[in-house]
DNA sequence: CGAACAATTGATCCTCATCAAACCTTGTGG
DNA sequence: CCACAAGGTTTGATGAGGATCAATTGTTCG
């Protein structure tokens, strides 16, 4: 048994498991672990296993033809992903799996888990919770995108990020830690751009910004840049 | 009774369904009717009915605050929609569901399919099916938004309705029933971009375009604005 | 200290959105 | 059956918003 099962509970969705199941899950799990900037798995791969982030950190993103590449999701601790699998039979995952750091993951065969949810319906609805919530937020995401302004989107970006991986500093603000090429990939649009965007804000004082860091100084301010109505 | 119960098999949620369910979900639900242009539901109402469309077309759309809309979905007949209240308890539904034509459908109280599904792992398999595809198609979707010209994502949408919605006539063209508004939306544009491209398109004679009406005379030209790298 | 990598900044250019005006198509009522 | 209204479409002119490219300046780490 390589981690405690138990862990597993705080994966939403094993929230409602029995410790039982957890203990199955674990079971039929193997660790993977990848160093910084490997790949989980391929755009394109058989969807053979399911993933838990157990540490670490890692996005989601696909790649257009000519490799121009989009981020759709960073993956926290306990988070799963690549879970499609379980639901359809010789699925491909629609997108791949890099590591941001060095990282490890729980990885249980689809088959498995699908399994499972035959007859464990809490199993079956909490994993369908968390694509409803998928679906919204690239909804959501989408209509950003064709609709609003970089700067937005930019601000978006950062307290979608706030809220799932926001680090407090020891003097009360927020820190992330990413580089302006992630920030970009996140939220559609160039280096460039968000490094101009991020300057601006600086001399606002809404955020002080780094080397793969950012500290939000002032929140509401990204909050009326995100919200407010055109003027 | 309001409908034969049998033909909600082609609903793809449905597809594995005893006739006892669907006598079932058909008894349980209510029909409603709506004009060209109404709304079967806005976005942030309560989700408290899951709908299939009987007769026929809808879209699901997200307007931001400015009032600016993004078409996420066509929906056709026999396609769910709005089913996201299924999953989640209290759920408001994250979009507008509005008729683009006369159109009927068969509401049934989500409640009542939650309950379905907790002892039918069937029907909760379908619908995930259903929400991996919209996962995938919304992914797809935004990366093509994020990095891809106006004219090439055009030509993706076209070729995106043409498999789920186009028409043969006589000739053995395939016919589109939009608007430039419409096609704009879809694909993250404006009319005028759409008028200008399909002109330009009719010229190479990909298409012929008329009021409401794309007739597309070669698909494989559009297949090729659609993926040939950039060059 | 130097190499590698991240970030900044300026100059330029291109794609599209926007606005305005005219034109078509379809349906309706006198 | 014609005239007109309503709504969809086209086309042109203009400009803004960002992408792209290039050059320079940090920052970090072995």
């Amino acid at each position: 048994m390589l981690i405690d099962p138990l862990k597993l509970r705080q994966v939403s969705v094993f929230q409602n498991a029995t410790d039982d199941d957890l203990d199955l899950i674990a079971q039929h799990g193997i660790e993977r672990s990848i160093e910084d900037g490997e790949f989980f798995f391929f755009q394109g791969d058989p969807a053979i296993y399911s993933y838990v982030l157990t540490a670490g950190r890692a996005k989601l993103m696909q790649m257009n033809a000519n490799g121009q590449q989009v981020n759709l999701r960073t993956i926290n601790e306990w988070q799963m992903f690549g879970a499609l699998g379980a639901v359809r039979e010789n699925a491909a995952y629609p997108a791949s799996a890099q590591a941001m750091e060095y990282s490890t993951a729980l990885a249980v065969k689809s088959e498995y888990l699908h399994e499972l949810m035959q007859t464990r319906p809490y199993l079956a609805f909490d994993l369908m919770k968390l694509m409803t919530s998928y679906i919204q937020e690239m909804q959501e995401r989408y209509r950003e995108l064709a609709t609003e302004k970089v700067e937005r989107r930019i601000a978006r970006a950062l307290l979608r990020l706030t809220a799932q991986m926001g680090i407090k500093t020891p003097d009360g603000h927020i820190e992330l830690a990413f580089t302006r090429q992630e920030l970009a990939e996140i939220s559609g649009t160039t280096l460039f751009t968000v490094s101009r965007v991020m300057s601006e804000w600086e001399k606002q004082g809404l955020v002080v910004s780094g080397r793969e860091r950012v500290v939000i100084r002032n929140p509401h301010g990204l909050v009326q840049i995100a919200e407010e109505s055109k003027e």
